[in-house]
DNA sequence: ATTAGCACTCAATAAGAGAGAGTGCTAACA
DNA sequence: TGTTAGCACTCTCTCTTATTGAGTGCTAAT
């Protein structure tokens, strides 16, 4: 389905208006603001025209018009034109990352406030997942008769840490012993690759230490929980309520509850994000508490796991701002990471 | 002030009645709430009474009376009963806190989850300093030529880790060393008396290394800066949408702003609290975007630095089991915390 | 195909009319 | 002197009823 030209130009300056008013778009109005050579009357039968055809919709008889989620959609994926980061915001991000991180989740969390910061939407930026990354180093550490620390680090330079118990009579030098017989049998395995068959024979070499090597292992299966869990990091939630579609307090808390269930978030986005840009515009989201909101999100690769990464706003929204923005911060960042990590 | 026992019954039972519906609060409620065995009109001289001293107010000329945040003041000051933990809520808490939690910040996360739970209201953790914890062992790993991990442990359990830059030339044996050479001269120590100066004689002896010290040193101070900053863990903060006196979005947004500084948070509360659960209401608060909030907080003791909790709700708060709950948690808690650390 | 003109529609706002809850005052009463 | 019944009065809340105005859809002329 093609539209002429015309209709373009009056779809547009719709969409254009309504994001930026949030009130319905009258002809009158659509005529002055693009300074059109045709009158009112031509665009309202254009209107009409559109409306039949779905990209627009009328609130009541006799309103202006407002852009219907389908009219979203067709200039979404036929007439936007990304917006990208200018340059003062590219060097604001850089700026922001150039201060020393020192690990994924803290870059991640810049990253998300950013985003938030330059489109006054919501961010969110799921965290690759450390099952993806490398085994680097392990080791045991007594902290005090009976109690060891397994530390983990992976390639990503993620470093993971529990509290075990160990028997009272174990040396410091035992434990050194299997954390290397750890570190030289895992040693460049990818994280969720880990099994416990991997250890059998460490096991039956260690008999009297079976239970030390057991309890690490154990450590490791529940640190990995645990860092699945914490995966989403959302900025800039109370941006939401500038929007004035959510100045209705019920409607905004079935959306913060939304995010506060941070996996319900997690659960709406495809496994793996292809290269582009991806939108949900209003209905097309899954969650029924999501119906109102519309995602821009984006895949950034990472050495192990993908990351995702998007924006939140109203099915009103700057979706040229927000997936222009979300196509240059990945490029900066799989750059950083490319150096880093 | 005191007040005789009808007025005090008549504060009450206004106090009682306006928290739970907040509305104005009649004679007539008054009277049949309680089955007094006075007329309303009397009633309603005692109210007009009240309102002379500045106990209650009139939203307007012949509605209810509301009580003022004087009358709050001193119903919380001299009438107000304590409503602690029940021994279903009890339970809840033991139970949330018997699974094994690896560290003092799991813990208060826990704590703050339950209270907004249980009461309905905003909690806020604030986790107690590091500074204040003892140093109890520190190591340098290599992880690849050139970094190094500083890991750090406290007598809390706390686990602090930081990459830093070494030499490529410098070998594990080495890195070791100095590790253990920290420890000597650090052993028990307060976090926040770790100096330079300490380590100066150290420094000396080893001139070749001084630059990795150094580099260890500065990784300490910068992983106190970092856990100094993120020690508020708020809970809950969508249960004040449920409140009517926010339902209009612009006090809502302010709230939650606050909230989001969390800074701000700390700097209202007292360097340090006392035995008693303290209550700050309304107009009492600093913070001129918090004078409409109530603030109910509590401290507890750990070995080391003094942590605080809290509950924050509209001024028609239920200051009773506020007030309560905490009493409760604080006993819980610092019993679980003695035996733990 | 385009446009001017005009009647029509419907939300939003304002103004007015009860209704109802609750008070304050007065006068009677224990 | 403290308590109470009775009643007029006040002020919000809600429900109607105009009024306004933006914007449309249709018709007829260009």
């Amino acid at each position: 389905m093609t539209l002429d030209e015309r209709k373009k130009i009056i779809l547009e300056s719709i969409i254009r208006d309504y994001v930026e008013t949030a009130e319905p778009v009258g002809s009158r109005a659509v005529v002055k603001k693009h300074g059109l050579k045709i009158s009112a009357a031509t665009v309202r039968n254009e209107m009409s025209d559109l409306e039949d055809m779905g990209y627009l919709e009328q609130p009541y008889t006799s309103a202006g018009r407002i852009p219907s989620q389908k009219g979203f959609r067709y200039y979404v994926d036929c007439m936007m034109e990304q917006e990208n980061l200018n340059d003062k915001e590219t060097k604001v991000l850089l700026q922001l990352l150039d201060d020393s991180f020192q690990e994924m989740d803290e870059l991640v969390q810049k990253i998300g406030h950013f985003l938030a910061q330059i489109t006054k939407y919501t961010s969110f930026v799921i965290v690759p997942s450390v099952r993806m990354s490398k085994f680097k180093y392990l080791q045991l550490i007594p902290i005090e008769p009976g109690k060891a620390l397994v530390l983990l680090v992976t390639n990503l330079g993620v470093v993971m840490h529990r509290n075990i118990e160990v028997p009272e009579s174990i040396t410091a030098q035992e434990l050194g012993l299997i954390g290397r017989l750890f570190n030289q049998v895992l040693a460049g395995k990818k994280i969720e690759e880990i099994q416990r068959s991997d250890l059998q024979q460490l096991r039956d070499e260690m008999r009297q230490r079976r239970q030390v090597i057991d309890r690490a292992l154990e450590a490791i299966e529940s640190l990995l929980e645990d860092s699945n869990e914490k995966r989403v990091i959302i900025s800039g939630a109370l941006n939401i309520m500038n929007e004035p579609e959510f100045k209705d307090v019920d409607k905004l808390k079935k959306i913060l509850a939304f995010l506060e269930g941070e996996t319900q978030l997690m659960d709406m986005l495809p496994e793996s994000v292809g290269d582009e840009v991806d939108i949900r515009i209003g209905q097309e989201n899954q969650a029924e508490d999501f119906k109102e909101m519309s995602l821009v999100f984006a895949g950034y690769e990472t050495r192990g796991d993908q990351g995702k990464m998007g924006l939140m706003g109203p099915v009103r929204m700057e979706y040229w701002k927000a997936a222009g923005s979300l196509d240059s911060v990945r490029e900066i960042i799989e750059e950083i990471i490319r150096k880093r990590f």
